[in-house]
DNA sequence: AATGAATGAGCATTCATTCAT
DNA sequence: AATGAATGAATGCTCATTCAT
């Protein structure tokens, strides 16, 4: 590792010294440290790409707040795109590791729905910054999650808990309504992520703060005893 | 027809013509239509902020799709985000107006509700486009949209519609379980615009095509027999 | 901003009334005066060049603070060139005026010149608005004078004038100095507008307000006693 | 001359070859050097202001003319105004030095008088983009300039030269008339820089060539005149 | 592993001016 | 005598990216 060809060269503190030579000096003081120097940048990248979206977001204004320089995201990312694929696929394996933390296995069906169902609420509320992330993806018709290697195997472990879930409802009779696992994920995803990522517009128009923790506590069990109600009863007695 | 562009040179018509050159023909056997102009740029603006969010969308592009020119646009709209908030206006406006023609006043609660969450189903499903401005302007925190007179004060009429439904419901029996109807409103549209606005990551996730007819049909039915099986039961039987 | 709503719909203002109704109302109950009309924008023009120059200035700033339109600069004045032509040729012709009505051929020729020397330096004090005209020409290597009929054709009064009262000096000995009157003319020119047209770099370097009263007095009485102290002492006595 | 510019292709110089080809060229063979492409931005920037003041000043057009390219202007000097104060502040720099290097302390006060005046003249008479420099910044009121930090902290050594030659004049009797040292270098300054500042318009109508070599001679002893006879004698004996 | 300098293509915006009525 | 609508050519500026070391 060569990193002593500036100690050769004697530069002149406080009075004959330039921008450059501080920085430079800045830069021996620290170790290196790839990783550090990664994960400082994917911490600022998230945060931009949060805030301004894909397009808004400015490599600059990334590199700027960034312990390193533009220069580095390129050598360790290759592109705009490939620092927020790398950004985007953080988030969701984040996620992942999450929910196959919940451990539902051992609850009667109906606790369990009602837990993941919480948990599925609570996270979302928790992490907007995901949700933000998920909307910016879809706007651009989530073309870069499909080019992911990492995101496209995705193996996607909340199916198999909703399934388990049900057939023990449905051995127990605690469910009785027939639906689809990934139909009854997307009725829940919809009512946790809805109030978060919609939360400007619906605020702006109804004029009320849906982060309010008054609301969040109402909309919870709102959506538990929605789902549930769902479960428990049969469509035909509908009209 | 030929058409002599004053410079010695002659163009084919039809086939040896750019999409340019038909625009400039265009102009110069048009008569001069603010409204027209207008609407011709807003509907083009539409289309290319849909496409690509706020800041992907780039006012030379829609200039050149436009039968007008840049300045126009200019002329017209001020500046990049007055042309974006006249396209936001704009759609938000529609809505309003077929909120407003539902006519549920006179049909049973029961039918009233299910008809309630089936027009907004159909709506959203049937304006992708409407659904990504929202997402777009969430991006955004709807910054675009606090800061407009028109929007600022647009008035939700589908409370009132709500709000008359649940009323008749509860005074019939139909209706057990008592929900604000600013609370009832978001759960539907949370369903009828995740299934939209999400369609992409979820698609690409679940390897599902949610814009398909099959699916769009169950996933209908799913939301108003949700919703109605909510309203039918009371809170206390869930666990 | 938003100028126009964008939606092909006439915005009434308070009365009922759109901007182009009540343009058009203003119009119909003022006569049609074209002096007035081309005064108006006249005496906007003036501010607007003397406010940020030849390139600075903007026709769309003038026409709108202006009682008429744009399209009527051009009616009146041709180009922006001929706008800037024609208020710098009213500049000019008003100083003409002013030099004319001196009066100066009844006093003793020491008074009458230090009475021509206070009315140029009250004048450049005065007309700052003048002197940065000149200065805005000086910029344009008074190509635009050189241009105008009017301003080539320009009799100078003053050198007749300068040129009396320094005869009868040198006839009653009152003048020791022969010096040549529009070099003359130059020294007291240059005394007087410099501390109006340099007023701002030489009060930021060096701190001086040069435009407040007590200067002001002391100035003019060293200027007319510098050139005074000129005309009454012969080169040959100095070093 | 024949250029080899490494790609195979010859171009021939002087005939067969554009300043731009000649410049890209010119950008190919020569290393990463910051201050040479600082330094030639900065000598094109202050033509170009020199020749059309700020607003007329086109940034497209100085960096075509330049070394290098629009994007480095915006790299070193981050807007036109930022160019345009680092313009200026190497043209005030430029005089500071100059004045300091006068050495007067050690002849006569009426000599040192008449070769510090001599002095200011030549300089403003050599220096007519100096001169136009200083004039446009009055025009924009000195903004830029009162934004500097340097130019606002500049140290003006002249008013110190003046005091000493006026306090060895009164000391030795060569200079009667009391007189700030600061208004005396008003006095100086306006009459060594109206003709070259006004040169054009004096010029245009009084049909004279102010920059003739003769009318140089002539004024210039007119000046250094005017200047001592005013400080030989009492303001007293004046009318 | 790391960087200051450099870049071309493109970006939103504005300019003085003219057209059609 | 007057005007709202329209325009092409620029204008200042920024973008993601790469070069040379």
């Amino acid at each position: 590792m060569i990193v002593n060809d500036g100690q050769g060269q004697t530069q002149e503190d406080g009075q004959g010294m330039t921008k450059a030579q501080a920085a430079k000096i800045d830069r021996l003081t620290r170790k290196n440290d790839p990783d550090a120097t990664k994960e400082n940048i994917l911490k600022i990248a998230t945060e931009e790409f949060v805030a301004a979206g894909f397009s808004g977001a400015r490599v600059d204004e990334i590199a700027e707040r960034t312990k390193t320089s533009k220069r580095m995201i390129y050598y360790y990312f290759g592109s705009k795109e490939g620092l927020y694929l790398a950004v985007l696929e953080q988030a969701y394996t984040r996620i992942r590791t999450l929910e196959s933390e919940l451990d539902l296995e051992n609850m009667p069906p109906v606790q369990a729905m009602a837990q993941l169902i919480s948990s599925t609420f609570d996270h979302d509320d928790q992490n907007p910054d995901f949700v933000r992330l998920v909307c910016i993806e879809n706007i651009h018709r989530a073309e870069h999650m499909k080019r992911s290697v990492v995101l496209s195997q995705m193996n996607i472990a909340i199916i198999d808990i909703i399934t388990d879930i049900l057939e023990r409802g449905y051995a127990d009779g605690s469910f009785v309504r027939r639906v689809d696992p990934v139909d009854l994920h997307m009725m829940i995803s919809a009512q946790c992520f809805f109030r978060v990522s919609n939360r400007h517009t619906f605020g702006a128009i109804f004029e009320r703060d849906l982060s309010s923790e008054e609301l969040k506590k109402r909309h919870k069990s709102l959506i538990v005893d929605a789902i549930l109600a769902f479960l428990r009863h049969p469509s035909s007695e509908l009209a």
